[in-house]
DNA sequence: GATGTCGACGTGG
DNA sequence: CCACGTCGACATC
């Protein structure tokens, strides 16, 4: 069952994320509305966590799906801090075809602070020469962030598309130290 | 070197 | 059909 159930806001240091469950886990997960991304800088001074706008839906949510927003809350503050955001909640993925899957399947193996290119991706897959479907695949991935979709890059270390902002992905990839700096440094741009 | 063009790939409009 | 979060090969200055 792939039914979106319930849709919860997350308040988190850097604005309100959007959080959507269905029976089986979260299957996605957007970035704040509130808080454009032209208003973050990839310095340290973080922003005040914000009260969740739920208002009282928090409360109307089932025991199970109440735990699972809990972890996700926490996880997803730990991955914005740069950390490792442990316990996760159960995703549910089952929107995905089966290639989009296997892509997001490699995402997850990519370490905190590293990166692969979209051709390595593909590659891992098998397909070499399937790097452009990759791209389509992260831009379809529902839960960017904690699938990390913003590890991939360009070849030589170019900073590639995001289909948000691509100033979250230099965000998150600067708050991990991410060795994303290609061989040749001058190799990357905004 | 710095640019263009082209074809391959999976998915959805 | 077309347009994408690409890439590598090759052509041409």
């Amino acid at each position: 069952m792939d039914r979106v159930l319930y849709s919860v806001p997350v308040a988190t240091p850097d604005g309100e994320f959007g959080a959507t469950y269905s029976a089986l886990g979260l299957c996605g997960l957007t970035f704040p509305v509130s808080q454009p991304a032209a208003t973050l800088s990839p310095d340290r001074d973080r922003r005040r966590a914000r009260p969740c706008s739920g208002g009282t839906a928090l409360l109307e949510l089932p025991p199970r799906i109440r735990n699972w927003h809990a972890e996700l809350t926490e996880a997803l503050a730990k991955a914005l801090a740069g950390r490792e955001p442990r316990p996760l909640p159960p995703f549910d993925l089952s929107r995905g075809t089966h290639f989009q899957r296997a892509v997001w399947q490699v995402l997850r193996t990519i370490k905190r602070g590293g990166t692969m290119s979209y051709g390595e991706v593909a590659k891992a897959l098998g397909r070499p020469g399937a790097s452009r479907a990759v791209g389509s695949a992260c831009g379809a991935n529902p839960i960017p962030v904690l699938i990390p979709c913003h590890r991939v890059l360009g070849a030589g270390g170019k900073i590639g598309g995001f289909s948000a902002d691509p100033r979250w992905k230099l965000l998150l990839l600067e708050r991990e130290r991410a060795d994303w700096r290609g061989a040749q440094g001058a190799g990357w741009q905004a």
